[in-house]
DNA sequence: TCTGCTATGATTAGCTT
DNA sequence: AAAGCTAATCATAGCAG
């Protein structure tokens, strides 16, 4: 739609893709809530701007894959604390054994020795995080005022938590040595969280909202801070 | 667009959501992967019918949430059957400490129990689960033919083998004691995966790719299976 | 970079098959 | 249900400021 038929293509032009992008991003978004009213269904929506600026749009989802994540996080985390102190433990009995030279006891004990090929820890990648703040409510309005919500650091509790339990770290296979998780997969988490974020890079969130539909005549006016 | 203007609101006729949510669910797919293509953007789309039946549409991304949700999962589970073995040896000693009379030693092995309270283990919702079962392709295609890819059970893999380590599993504190995540976690985790499943309620994921602009002149067919 | 305009192409509501 | 048709509305490409 438009003056000539576009045909469905990279653009290799820079500033078109960014124009068109913005326009399209608004079409579809606002395509999606109307689905998911209309129909009243589950939806979610995430693209990255190609600037890497995440846009959600979700409405009517009850389950949350990110509390899942972070509830794993934080399962694993622990067990691996247990069993850490039970190895510190298990150390008192295996050097007792050692002075005792009572072979026998040494024996079971050492079968009791945790090496669990499948767990990796890595001490290190804490560092090169990116300090996350969080800065003001990119939102979409049905009017034309413009809006700037500052969110406080409420939803900091949960991520604060996981990143001040350094130095232990689950690490994922399929994941390359250098990956940050700080970085990518927190902007996915936080997004679907619907929170928001401002790095050093271009993160901020778009979000999208029924609000549209409140003042049917005119069309979504756009917020946003980059 | 279309005939007249329709309000945004719920539509109260199941027979006309259904019917809106199918030519809408198109379009916006196919929209969205315009937008993916023409702006070269990573972007995920999910929508559940209002049957339930959830259809996704992704493009570029590169992390996997699934990937790291099973990852955790995984993780978690061996951490604990990790534990558990170390209960079982450590059970020997506890009864071993218990006919010495040895008190002390008793003792020692006691402060080794352990009860973490945050890992809750469920014996009992494995039970109630659905068979799934791997079909058919449900896909769309830029031609009039109809196709029927079968897949085959290579999927199972990673599910399969989570599931088949009952009794033990990981219960989430924000979610109620009888959400089942065979059912609506695995929805969206499976088609997150893009894979496929058919259970005994309409779960079969519809997917959508960009085959649909390899052949310009033709509107998608969708060639599914309920 | 952003906003508004508008001709034009794209989508779809209601209908039929 | 599911597919095709068409009038009507909607989205947007290219341009202007």
């Amino acid at each position: 739609m438009g003056r000539v038929k576009r045909k469905i293509k990279r653009l290799e032009n820079t500033n078109c893709r960014l124009a068109t992008y913005a326009k399209r991003k608004n079409g579809i978004m606002k395509k999606a809530i109307g689905l998911s009213i209309l129909c009243d269904v589950d939806i979610i929506l995430i693209m990255f701007s190609p600037s890497g600026k995440p846009s959600l749009c979700r409405r009517k989802l009850s389950i949350h894959i990110p509390e899942l994540i972070f509830d794993l996080c934080d399962q694993a985390r622990l067990l691996q604390t247990h069993i850490n102190e039970i190895h510190k433990r298990l150390s008192y009995w295996t050097d007792l054994g050692k002075s005792n030279s009572e072979n026998i006891q040494k024996q079971q004990f050492a079968s009791l020795q945790c090496n669990n090929p499948c767990l990796k820890i890595r001490d290190t990648d804490i560092e090169g995080s990116t300090s996350y703040s969080f800065g003001s409510h990119a939102n979409y309005l049905g009017s034309s005022n413009k809006t700037d919500i500052s969110i406080s650091k409420q939803e900091n509790g949960v991520l604060g938590d996981m990143r001040s339990t350094s130095p232990m770290r689950l690490q994922f296979s399929y994941l390359p040595n250098n990956f940050n998780l700080l970085n990518d997969m927190d902007i996915i988490i936080m997004t679907l969280n619907q929170g928001l974020i401002s790095t050093s890079g271009p993160c901020v969130v778009t979000m999208f909202d029924e609000h549209l539909y409140t003042q049917p005549s005119f069309p979504p006016m756009h917020i946003g801070f980059t």
